[in-house]
DNA sequence: ACGAAACCCTGGG
DNA sequence: CCCAGGGTTTCGT
């Protein structure tokens, strides 16, 4: 059966957007290690999911949420990756686009 | 470098 | 209850 929903996400997603939100400004990590501050090293794949789900579009920054290497990866919010990569310009204009 | 498999979670039938 | 998907990751060749 399906889980206990909290609200519209599960504890899981909620411990990994709260992760994301604590994100500094221009600074990016990868979903594994966003896995890992969550506790589930294992779960690199429900994070890039919790993040498609992404119940507070806005409030969570997805985009900082990059692969393992540095790339961009992927975004499935509005814009595409063109949109990703322009907010990480923006706000880490180091990062390599 | 490329291809294939693995692992964890969520949603729909 | 069972099946399939996903913005990844890692191993083997």
């Amino acid at each position: 059966m399906k889980p206990e929903k909290i609200r519209d996400f599960t504890d899981f997603q909620y411990n990994v957007f709260e992760e994301i939100k604590k994100i500094p400004k221009g600074q990016t990590i990868s979903y594994k290690q966003l896995a890992e501050k969550i506790g589930r090293p294992r779960a690199y794949r429900a994070v890039a999911n919790a993040c498609g789900k992404n119940p507070e579009p806005g409030i969570i920054p997805c985009h900082r949420v990059v692969r393992s290497n540095g790339d961009i990866g992927g975004y499935s919010l509005k814009g595409g990756v063109n949109k990703k990569r322009k907010l990480l310009k923006t706000e880490n204009k180091n990062y390599l686009g």
